[in-house]
DNA sequence: TTGACAAACTAAACACTGTTTAGTATATTA
DNA sequence: TAATATACTAAACAGTGTTTAGTTTGTCAA
């Protein structure tokens, strides 16, 4: 059936032009300044044809979602072929960090953005996040098999990983107050410091 | 002239019940959940009316955003009486944590949402923030008096020390993947959990 | 007490928003 | 060729933030 597949080919097609249109304006007019009608008349289409492609706005966010964390998995696993287990959880840190920052907008619609995240917990599709998460799990659980973290809930310790990480991500992205005095091109800087207390934090 | 008194006082209150209103619709029905429409109505006013009192939507959640970091300086204040400067910065963690965890909507406003931050960048005042800030700055450093964080950028090391405690608090609130298994009672196990760390980091 | 003035307030309108609906045009199938 | 399914559009609906013109209200000087 040629036919058929030159169909499903020409949707997904469509899907990938309303999501990659989406994302630009989302980079450029933040959440809020971006309408469907305004998405429609980038890929020259209706409004109501969007809605042929998907449910709702929220679903074009939902979309985009699942997206960056398979760029973020694929960036994670990038750190899995490092053997020592402390050097591995490291790594992971690093590729998180990197990945936050050089994909904001991603970043930003995976864990920051309220919207989206209602959404997620509506749609009760965590999976894509929880992938992500289980990895750094696993790094953590061998590294307390090499003897680190001893006494320590695997939960808990994993979570606080995250925390920090997610916590200098989401400042460096959000730009709080104290970073009137931390330029761009510092960044790395950061990251290598926010890396030395997770250094510090695995013993 | 005590006429003129008693139309600030007024106005005063008026501009109370409309934050009062737009902080319980807020809670009750999220960010985007809230319109001028729905508070006017929540107080018995026409919708014109409200702009008499605030420039705009944004300005309203701009109000309550100082409201919070008012709140959170009081608190972190509490923990200045402190003499030992690694306890005082230990409470000034806890302190931020319980703020954060007691006041989970004027911490989104304040630290999370994407609105209200864009607005404050427009207005250009992140004093309020700045103040808080400060204060933990200060107390970083009278740990680096006292020998710790030695040959660490004052900078970096407070902002890596806020991230901590932020990353902990916005994820606690906003219910991350990790969460499924952390629950609001476990809550004080976790700010002690983020707060050994921060002992970790302190030496 | 009256007239002027300023402030508060409202109803209505404006230009948007996400979404639905009814109807059309087109391509595929029997 | 006729029937059917699909993609698509224009228009409408109910909602949004905000502005405007006009009304009411309270204050104050003459």
């Amino acid at each position: 059936m040629g036919i058929s597949e030159r169909k499903d080919r020409e949707k997904s097609e469509m899907r990938k032009m309303i999501l990659d249109s989406a994302m630009q304006l989302f980079i450029k007019d933040g959440y809020n300044g971006v309408s469907i009608r305004k998405i429609a008349q980038k890929i020259e289409y209706s409004p109501g044809s969007i809605y042929t492609y998907f449910e709702d706005k929220d679903s074009i966010f939902f979309a985009l979602h699942v997206e960056g964390f398979e760029k973020l998995y694929q960036k994670q696993l990038s750190a899995q072929g490092i053997n020592d287990p402390r050097e591995r959880l490291l790594a992971h840190g690093r590729a998180y960090l990197e990945f936050a920052l050089e994909n904001q907008e991603y970043y930003d619609i995976m864990f920051i953005m309220r919207g989206p995240e209602e959404i997620i917990c509506k749609k009760q599709d965590w999976s894509h996040g929880m992938r992500s998460y289980d990895l750094l799990k696993r790094n953590v659980a061998e590294c307390q098999n090499a003897g680190m973290f001893k006494d320590q809930d695997l939960e808990t310790t994993s979570f606080l990983i995250w925390s920090t990480v997610h916590g200098v991500a989401s400042l460096l992205i959000r730009r709080g107050p104290a970073l009137k005095n931390i330029h761009e091109q510092d960044f790395s800087m950061v990251i290598d410091s926010a890396l030395n207390i997770l250094s510090n934090i695995i013993r």
